[in-house]
DNA sequence: CATCATCCTGACCATATGGTCAGGATAACA
DNA sequence: TGTTATCCTGACCATATGGTCAGGATGATG
């Protein structure tokens, strides 16, 4: 019965622990900021002794870059939806749909990316300037290639790509200002729905696609 | 001459210095975090000794509390502008170019909202029990009011809100990931106009405000 | 000029925090 | 079973931080 788990033991330990130091250290992030964050309160949330989590992560600094890029692999990720798509309104809408999905599930996540760009991106500034960078310009070529064949109005691509970020994310990072502007409770299954149906039907009309496509949302 | 300033001198220290303390204080929350600020570097920033900072503010709470009502007053007297406003061209186009302005010039004002925002509210979770949720259905009533007046679509109103507050505040909180994607350098003039106008365009169209509205933008 | 309130600050303190380490437990393996 | 590699942790340390305070400077007031 051990027999085909034992010899995985050992390294299975260490996944499961840096699964639950990393699931505790992106809540314990999120929610007190890089600064307010302390490996003790970490420790207690993972229910794990202090020096255990030095063991596994030796700085607080290398525990956090690790969050940080596991959520930017999220990202990454969800916005493979938008690249199978042959116009705005299959891909920019399954790209928010995506990213809408992310704000309801991985709110934490969303926030601790936030705090860091907001702080000028001191651990990630890297990845900023090559991976974002370069995912950035080839999906504006994209939308750049939709706007030529009359896809979508002449818009600048840059800035339709910002409102969708902000839109989205705002629901993840903002969560305690909608909730407290929603009678102090989470938004319901319906309300969710509603949101994202709001959402593509300003973008997508805003952007010149057909009433006939907006339809379909 | 200084006979009409002599009665105010001390006042004054007290006012100048306030805010030079303020203005420090919004620097380094917005860069650091709550957590992450440390009194001493605020201190430094201010050009004065830390145990004057908590002459005037008793704790770095109490500060930080100042810091964030201040930002808060700054976005009402910006809502002003849809109040005066007979329909959602002016009064969403007129709000949008205001929460820009502020988002082009205080940057880090809106930061520390974020930030607080971020973190649940600690600090200012009666501000938005109370203040925000009042204006916020204040307007809610308005815009439904344009609706029914078929001014606009039927849009849901309070997703509209949040679209702009996203959209506009994203403009800041996230200026570093904006620069870094605009290689390396902080938006133009020309710049901030065209993102004015798209974002203008894209929503005003989307929610179904004229064509011949729009060209004025 | 004398008195008083306000303003200012170097030195200090208690506490909290990130990080270390020696030594013990556990399981893989020969 | 003995050896080795990995895992675990209580106790400890150096440092940084928010906050205090006694005493001095400055300007208002009469």
């Amino acid at each position: 019965m051990t027999s085909t788990i034992r010899p995985l033991k050992k390294k299975k330990v260490r996944q499961e622990n840096e699964k639950i130091i990393l699931d505790a250290a992106e809540k314990v992030f999120s929610e007190a900021g890089y600064g307010g964050a302390t490996m003790q309160l970490i420790a207690d949330v993972a229910g794990l002794p202090k020096a255990n989590l030095h063991y596994y992560f030796p700085t607080k600094e290398s525990l956090y870059r690790q969050v940080v890029q596991n959520i930017f692999n999220v990202w990454l990720v969800a916005a493979e939806v938008f690249d199978s798509a042959t116009g705005p309104a299959e891909g920019l809408g399954a790209y928010i749909d995506a990213k809408m999905e992310i704000s309801r599930r991985h709110p934490a996540g969303s926030k601790v990316w936030a705090s860091e760009v907001m702080h000028r991106a001191p651990i990630i500034h890297d990845y900023l300037e090559t991976a974002l960078v370069d995912w950035t310009n080839d999906r504006i070529k994209v939308m750049q290639g939709w706007v030529e064949a009359g896809l979508m109005d002449p818009i600048d691509p840059r800035h339709l790509l910002y409102m969708i970020w902000a839109t989205t994310q705002h629901y993840a990072d903002f969560n305690h200002q909608i909730e407290t502007l929603n009678h102090a409770q989470p938004l319901s299954d319906k309300q969710w729905q509603a949101a994202k149906r709001n959402i593509k039907r300003i973008i997508l009309k805003g952007i010149g696609v057909p009433e006939s496509e907006l339809s379909r949302l």
